[in-house]
DNA sequence: TTGGAAATCCCATAAAGATGGGATAGTGTT
DNA sequence: AACACTATCCCATCTTTATGGGATTTCCAA
């Protein structure tokens, strides 16, 4: 660990807050800022020829979006760990830059931000985190992982039925792939409505997907 | 805020550990603990019968399991606040008990960990989250949110048409609903087909919902 | 300005779906 | 043994879809 230093990419084009983060890092003596950028294109010609361990990097930049830098350095440096740090905690931003590939996200706001401890976070598989933007992550984990709520509503032969009419496929089809007679069908079909509180074969898949019964991807 | 007391139900084994966030909480003036529970049976009775503002739950209880605890408080008190204070950290309990329902989630190795002000920061819609924590939440959310994929592959009409089938309705209904004649949804539909490369109703919303076109929920 | 894409309208017909009814057989629980 | 649930089969009828045509207007871009 003490070894191999730990080498930054600072892209930040508020002067006084980068020169701040600059010398807290400095005081470190197993880290290393290997680029102290204030643009877009700075940051992004660091990251395409600077390997480096750490991106830490502002939302808003004058030359470019940070967003566009959290996701070159996904590609280009897959292994990098990488750290926002923005004025910017709307749900849109946090979320934007965590799917881009960010996994820190630190308000600038926050009662004195410890970036020393942070970043030795980052670099062990932690993430720090504002407490006011894990709001909003843990919103969307809320939402797409709707637990189990299904689970025994449809039977496992509705449930083939359900599948073969996702995919499109006719009474008789489902009926011939099933091997059941395609008058049995319509009769599966009516009390997967009932169950579903549907009344069409479209929006039974709606339902089905909005409650997880059907698997998508 | 100051007025109306920030009321809190614990549920911990830990007798010492109990024992000491009691006393740190107590030690705020306008906290209190109404419920103080060492086990399952406990808390259940409690989140039941005694309203408040917070819920800080253990996973780990003698006689039953902190997730159920989560639930319960979700669907009794739904303005609840929950937190989790565990030395589970791992990926499963923790997207777990964010998935049931709690907003905050704090290891129990942390570092000298402040209760009340994560206390402070629950009430006030933030969400304290160890940072080792953190990093699943995130990566949940990476997962899930594949970013857009569509974007102009349907026109406008197209989409209004589309979620009109999702939601069940016939030609008729939707041509009512879109102000146009019942003659132009086919036309639509048919455009629709083609770029979705299916030919049924129940086919193009599986499709539409696979390629992120209609959003779940 | 010419062409293409989008949106609108119309018609007709064959295919498929929705829904009511009724019926039998197996499984598992109480 | 009775009950509930699942799965299967059958029929009839009315509604809705799917799909093939053909046509006009608007708007934007080549």
């Amino acid at each position: 660990m003490a070894d191999s230093p730990v080498t930054i990419i600072l892209v930040e084009d508020d002067d006084a807050m980068r020169r701040s983060l600059v010398m807290s890092l400095g005081l470190e003596p197993d880290f290393r800022v290997v680029a102290d950028c204030s643009t877009f294109a700075a940051g992004a010609q660091a990251i395409g020829a600077t390997p480096a361990r750490v991106l830490i990097t502002d939302l808003q930049l004058p030359d470019g979006h940070g967003f566009e830098l959290i996701r070159r350095a996904r590609q280009q440096q897959p292994d990098m760990e990488i750290m926002v740090i923005s004025v910017l905690g709307d749900e849109q931003s946090v979320v934007t830059a965590i799917s881009a590939g960010a996994s820190g996200f630190l308000l600038k706001d926050a009662r004195a931000l410890d970036i020393v401890r942070s970043v030795r976070d980052l670099v062990a598989g932690r993430s720090p985190i504002s407490t006011a933007v894990a709001r909003y992550i843990i919103r969307v984990v809320q939402e797409v992982e709707p637990a189990e709520n299904a689970e025994g509503l449809l039977t496992e032969r509705e449930m083939d039925i359900l599948w073969g009419i996702a995919k499109g496929f006719t009474y008789k089809d489902v009926a011939k792939r099933l091997e059941i007679s395609s008058n049995t069908v319509p009769t599966h079909i009516k009390n997967i409505y009932r169950k579903l509180e549907v009344n069409s074969r479209s929006e039974a898949v709606f339902e089905a997907v909005q409650r997880g019964l059907i698997k998508i991807s």
